[in-house]
DNA sequence: TGATAGATTTCGAAC
DNA sequence: GTTCGAAGTCTATCA
């Protein structure tokens, strides 16, 4: 690495560059240098407005933000608050940075959708070059997790279900499970990880009309499971002829466990 | 401001304050001291290991990360890829560092839902104090936008149109435009700013439903305006006599002249 | 490539 | 606080 102007002495290891208060040119140049590294981070601290174009329109005014762009080329610019960035792209098929008019300015695109933004530098304060290491990640109490426990120990739903199919697809969409209950009547049953709305009463009305449709000569219950429902939720379900079954999401020792573990 | 070990001395403006390879003592200092501060954003770069545990359960290995807090009390920590961060927090009642086994802890922890994210710093790169500044933020092409549009020209809708309410609440949930037809028919119309799936037929449904239920001596009709829909989603609303009509979610000329202003 | 559904969705508005 | 729906949602999966 060539140290450029305004570099820092401790430039080493995963702060692979550091530029404070770069010119434009020296910017533009750190930035197309930089991008798309592999395993690189840029970050770039600076006055600057952003436009976007693509699917909507938007202007961010000149304001103090933190650029951000990552080595598969997604770009985050970032504001005083929240999670979500004010502008941001997730995938781009370019991203580089030139200087026009005196100022560095830097543009990802994208086409399908064909998506600019477009990012006007004012005054840089700071530029980063990071080389951040991939680890491993695991989570756990997704819909999948749920499904899998739930197909192992389906009485957990009712006593004497059996689980005969997962992920059925019926039409468009798939049934999360697809059992049998004690009495040889066909059960559609529809997990939420989470407190259930309207909609996923719908998508359970859909999936049991679906099977009504494709076995006329069976009977076909249809229980919503998740660890509550909204009242007007419940309310279509009865309205239907469907049913609402608690199943908690995580086996209950493993959340107080890590709460314990984290305090 | 006093100057911390490791401090640079160009600690001015945007960036408040900058650590090197803090020590776990000063950098819980540091992080205690900036959190939450008005319009501060803090940031740590280090090796270090997330654990989650509220919603879902979730471990991320030791690695090196960008972690970022917010003045709001958001919590983002990202990896080499992606807009999405690895591990987060949108809202927090309260982060806050210590030092642990000789490590900094930094927890972010939320009730309702009951949430902790937990990030253990291993190597300490870089820690940074930024100064943002809120800016203005305009966007265009919303939904709301094209209901303002489609509520000021109903004819792009169907020609004799007229607009009598907009979110006209019926039950839960609120109807986009509520109008009349030429022949006196009441018009049900439900606007998608991008391709509608059957979820959109599905709320068009409902709205029509309720309709009819409070004005039952009057016919009453549903469309469905959107760029686009899908081919299950128009079979759906055939089915259920109901209609598509093709709006453009921006107005032609603006995503063509800001594109053009773009390059 | 298109369609569908999950997501620790986030975010904001209405009640 | 709850409920609901939009989002520039994004992302993975499957036909």
């Amino acid at each position: 690495m060539k140290p450029r102007r305004g570099a820092l002495p401790y430039c080493v290891g995963v702060l692979r560059e550091q530029l404070s208060s770069p010119t434009p040119v020296s910017l533009a140049a750190f930035l197309n240098g930089h991008v798309r590294s592999c395993d690189v981070l840029v970050q770039v601290v600076a006055e600057c407005e952003v436009e976007y174009a693509g699917r909507a329109l938007s202007t961010a005014d000149a304001g103090c933000y933190v650029v951000m762009v990552k080595c598969d080329g997604s770009l985050q610019i970032h504001g005083a608050r929240g999670v979500k960035p004010v502008n941001w792209q997730p995938r781009t098929d370019d991203v580089s940075a030139f200087v026009e008019e005196g100022r560095c300015v830097l543009v990802a695109s994208r086409r399908s959708p064909e998506e600019v933004v477009k990012v006007t530098f004012h005054d840089v304060h700071l530029a980063l070059a990071l080389e951040l290491e991939e680890a491993g990640f695991t989570l756990s109490g997704s819909e999948k997790d749920m499904q899998e426990a739930l197909a192992r120990s389906p009485h957990v739903i009712e006593q004497g279900l059996t689980v005969l199919d997962r992920e059925l697809l019926v039409g468009v969409g798939g049934i999360d499970l697809y059992a049998l209950d004690r009495d040889g009547r066909l059960v559609v049953v529809e997990l939420k990880r989470a407190r259930a709305g309207h909609e996923a009463v719908h998508q359970l009305a859909r999936y049991v009309a679906a099977v009504r449709l494709q076995v006329p000569h069976r009977e076909v219950r249809g229980i919503l499971a998740a660890p509550s429902v909204t009242a007007p939720a419940r309310e279509a379900l009865t309205r239907q002829g469907l049913e609402f079954v608690e199943v908690t999401a995580l086996a209950k020792s493993e959340p107080a466990a890590m709460q314990g573990a984290l305090f």
